[in-house]
DNA sequence: TAGCCTCTGGACAACGTTGTCAGCGGCAGG
DNA sequence: CCTGCCGCTGACAACGTTGTCCAGAGGCTA
C-alpha cells in the first residue's frame, strides 16, 4: 500500500509523501557519517568548517528537520511541562496560563495544556496523558479532589505544582490565594458600610476555593454577631440560570439581603446583569465580587472587588516547578498569595432599607 | 554519578530516581513476553483473561505508563496539533484556543500552544519547534507577513491551517473573519446615524486584519463621499498609552471627530475609558468597535460592536485542519466567516455638532 | 493416530536520535 | 625515523515501543 502510493520521479532521493528526511539521508548527501550530522545540528565542536559547510547545505536542500520524539527518547527529557486548567476561554485562567508559558519559555520548556471543565475523569485523563507525554513537570489546576492516582507519578519524578487550588488527599506544592482571607475582608467591607442581611452567591462546594470563600464569609458574618438565613448563600455551577435563580431568591427572599458577595468573576458578571436588569424602584444592592475583571471600574456602579493576580498564581507556580525541576528538595510548599481589596463604588452603597 | 544516587533499599526493584519502568520491566514481573504486555496496554485481542490479569497486577504494582514518546517514534504519528497565537491572555484567543482543543479532543489529540507576542521571529522559532516534535498539524495565528519558512514542512506532510490572518507569501489554508465587510459595516452605521467626522484607531497596518478593517473604513468614506482627515486615523501597537494619545488626537483635531471606529477589543477598552474620563463639558462621541466583548451591554452607554465568533474561527479552523489529517485534499480552502453587527447605543448617538 | 488448523505467546527488527569508543591522519619531540 | 598525542570522524549500541513473523500447544477431523 504504502510502497504504491505515488513518489517523486528522482528515485534517488524518491520518499513517500509525510516521510521527513533523517539524519541518515543528510549524512548519505554530504558524503559524511550519522554523527557528524547530529554534531552539526547540535552545534558540538569537533566538526571541520569544510564539513560543516557540506552538511549544513545538505540539510537546507533536503529540508531536514530533526525529530525531537527521537531525541527525546534517547535522552529522557521533554523540555517540555503540562498545564491542565478548568477553562482557557475563562478571563482567569488566559493571563495565568501566559505567565506558565512565559517561565516554561524562559527555561526553554514548551507548553502543552488541556481544559479539564471542572471534571475530575478528564482532569485524570488528562494529566496521565500528559505524563505518558513524559512532561519534565505539571502544573494542575485541579478539578478533583482526590489525586492520589498522581502520587506514583511524582515518585517516578514529575515535578508537580497545584494552583489556585491544593492537591486532595496527597501532599504536593501549592500555590493558592487567600481566599479566606479575602472573603472575610469582602463581606468586612460590607458589613461596614452598614449591612446586616449578606448574601453569597459561589462555586460548586466541592471546589477548594469556594468552600474557603464560604467560610471566609461565614467567618465575617460570625464575627460581627449576624445570623446567615440559608436563603441567603448558594453555591453550585456557575451558568448563568443558575446565578441568576440563585440571585434571585436572595433578593427576594422574606428576609431580602441587601448586599451580596459573589464568589468568583463568573458569578460576579452575571450578579452584574442580574442587578441591572431590575426594574426601576427596586432598591439598589450592594456587591463585592471575588477576582477583578476588566472594565469593573466602568460599570456604574463601578465594582468593588477582590483583586488576585492570576499571572503572579502563574509565575509563583512555574518558577516554583522549575526550581524543582532544577534540584531544589525538601517538603512541599504552601505558597499563600495576598488579596487585596478595590473599593470602587457597588460594595459601599449603603443598605437600602434599615 | 548517577549509581552513586541513594536508591531504595529493595534491591530487586531498585531504580535511579526519575527513571520508570518499562514494559520489558512488567514482562520480566509478569512471567510473559514483552510483546504480551504491548497487546494488554493497547487492548489488541489474542490474550488469555489469565494473562491479562497477570499483566495488569504488574503494571498497576510496578506503577508502569507507556512512554508515548517511543509509541510516537515507532509509529510516527504524535497525536498532538500545535497552536500558535498571538497572547492567550487576550480574552479574544481564549475561547479561540478552547475550541480548537474541543475539536482536538474530539480527534483524541493533544493541544501544544504558544505565543508569539506579535514577533515573527518568535512565531517561526515556535512553529519550527513544534515541527520539530513532529505535531500532526498546526493552527496558526500569524504575526509575521512571510510564512515561506513553513513550505518544506508543509510539503513534508505537516497540514496547516491560518486562522484570524491569511498566511503571507505562500498558498495555505485559511479561516479569517470578513474584516472589510465589517468594518464597512460600522462605519456605514455610523454614517447613517448623521456622523461625517468619524475616525479609525487600529491595531499595526501590518497585521492583515488592521489593513482590512481600514479599507472597509476608507470604503465606507468614500461610499458616502465623506473625506477622511490623517489626524482621524491612527495605526500602532495596540498598548493603551498609544491608543489614548492616537484617540485623544483625532478627539482634539481641527476638525474634532464626532464618532470613533475601534479596531479591535483592546482598542476599544482604551477608547471606552478614554471617553469616559473626559470632563463634564465634553460632547458625547459615538463608537463602534470591532470584536464583542464581555459587559459591552452593561457600559453606558453600551457599547455597540461588530461580533466575530472567537470560538466559530478556532472550531472552523480546526475541523479543517482534522479534514485534512483524514486525507482531504485539493486546493487551499479560504474560509470567510461574516460578521454581525450588534447595535447597543454607543454607535447610535447623533454627532454633537453638526 | 496422523495431519491440520486455531489460538496464544515470544523473538526480533525497526523507528531516529545521541553517547561511547575506537580509528586514522598529522605533527611535535626524542 | 619512531613514539605519542591530538583533532577529527564514523561504527555501533541503546532509548521503549510496535509490527512481523514464527513456534508450540491443543483440539478437531479423517
Amino acid at each position: 500500500m504504502t510502497d504504491t502510493a505515488p513518489g517523486p520521479a528522482d528515485r534517488t532521493t524518491a520518499r513517500r509523501y509525510g516521510t521527513r528526511p533523517t539524519m541518515k539521508d543528510v549524512a548519505a548527501r554530504a558524503g559524511v557519517g550519522l554523527k557528524t550530522v547530529s554534531r552539526v545540528v547540535n552545534g558540538e565542536p569537533g566538526v571541520t568548517p569544510d564539513t560543516e559547510r557540506r552538511v549544513q547545505e545538505a540539510i537546507t536542500a533536503l529540508g531536514f528537520r530533526r525529530n525531537d520524539s527521537a531525541r527525546i527518547l534517547r535522552k529522557g527529557r521533554t523540555a517540555s511541562i503540562g498545564l491542565v486548567l478548568e477553562d482557557l476561554a475563562d478571563p482567569f485562567y488566559g493571563p495565568l496560563s501566559r505567565a506558565v508559558e512565559e517561565v516554561a519559555r524562559a527555561h526553554g520548556a514548551l507548553l502543552i495544556n488541556g481544559s479539564s471543565a471542572e471534571d475530575p475523569d478528564r482532569e485524570q485523563e488528562l494529566v496521565l496523558a500528559l505524563c505518558a507525554r513524559r512532561v519534565d513537570g505539571l502544573v494542575v489546576i485541579p478539578a478533583g479532589g482526590d489525586h492520589r492516582y498522581l502520587a506514583p507519578e511524582i515518585a517516578a519524578g514529575v515535578a508537580t505544582v497545584f494552583v489556585d487550588r491544593p492537591a486532595g488527599r496527597i501532599d504536593a506544592d501549592a500555590v493558592v490565594s487567600d481566599s479566606f482571607g479575602g472573603a472575610r475582608d469582602a463581606v468586612a467591607h460590607l458589613i461596614a458600610h452598614g449591612h446586616r442581611r449578606i448574601g453569597f452567591l459561589g462555586d460548586q462546594p466541592g471546589i477548594h476555593t469556594a468552600a474557603e470563600r464560604l467560610r471566609g464569609y461565614r467567618a465575617a458574618m460570625a464575627g460581627a454577631g449576624l445570623p446567615v438565613d440559608d436563603a441567603w448563600v448558594s453555591l453550585g455551577p456557575t451558568d448563568p440560570a443558575r446565578v441568576r435563580a440563585a440571585a434571585t431568591a436572595a433578593l427576594e427572599a422574606a428576609e431580602p439581603v441587601t448586599a451580596l458577595f459573589a464568589g468568583n468573576n463568573r458569578v460576579t458578571v452575571t450578579v452584574v446583569r442580574v442587578l441591572a436588569e431590575r426594574p426601576a424602584p427596586a432598591p439598589p444592592v450592594a456587591l463585592v465580587g471575588f477576582d477583578d475583571f476588566e472594565l469593573a471600574d466602568l460599570l456604574s456602579p463601578a465594582v468593588t472587588v477582590v483583586a488576585q493576580d492570576a499571572a503572579q498564581l502563574g509565575r509563583t507556580a512555574a518558577d516554583l516547578l522549575f526550581r524543582r525541576l532544577d534540584g531544589a528538595g525538601g517538603e512541599p510548599h504552601r505558597v499563600v498569595l495576598p488579596t487585596r481589596l478595590i473599593p470602587r463604588g457597588s460594595g459601599e452603597l449603603p443598605p437600602s432599607a434599615p
